[in-house]
DNA sequence: GCCAACGTTGGC
DNA sequence: GCCAACGTTGGC
């Protein structure tokens, strides 16, 4: 089982959007990086919920890969804003997965919680200028992560 | 709103 | 294939 940290802004999908929806569609991560760990998810990978660009960045709770990658439809839509004209209907360059909630932390595991966290000190999340909306976790991190939510 | 750190694009 | 310009992300 593998397990990762997916960033999404709070104004845009919040967790609390997630627990009202139940299931999510992962669409529009447009990285190629970020793309091909999503190719990698397993079905029922664990997937720490990432609030970024908001007063409080942080964890702020966990959903699971409810279905494995599959072709992101948002690219052929030209009426969507991650629409990419490039991309072949035959060989589609993007794919999402599709997340389910799990839980809402009581407290969030704060950026500044997690930068003081020695145990955490090499989550990819810390490293400057980290932009990967989709970036996997070690297992002792997500134990640490828990523990202190 | 500022700005650092990237990834991407496109001219050559 | 290089690299400057540009756009985006995201913490602060």
């Amino acid at each position: 089982m593998n397990i990762w940290l997916m960033k999404s802004e709070p104004d845009e999908f919040s967790i609390d959007d997630l627990k009202k929806r139940k299931k999510e569609p992962w669409t529009g991560v447009r990285n190629y990086q970020a793309r091909n760990y999503m190719r990698a998810a397993k079905l029922n990978d664990v997937v720490l919920f990432y609030h970024s660009n908001c007063a409080e960045p942080g964890i702020v709770g966990i959903a699971r890969v409810s279905k494995v990658a599959f072709t992101d439809p948002t690219q052929f839509d030209s009426k969507s804003d991650y629409y990419d004209a490039k991309s072949d209907q035959l060989n589609p360059r993007w794919s999402c997965i599709e997340v389910s909630f799990v839980e809402k932390f009581k407290q969030v595991a704060t950026l500044p919680q997690i930068r003081e966290n020695k145990k955490l000190r090499s989550m990819l999340i810390l490293r400057p200028g980290n932009r990967l909306s989709v970036t996997p976790v070690e297992p002792s991190e997500y134990l640490e992560i828990k523990k202190q939510s």
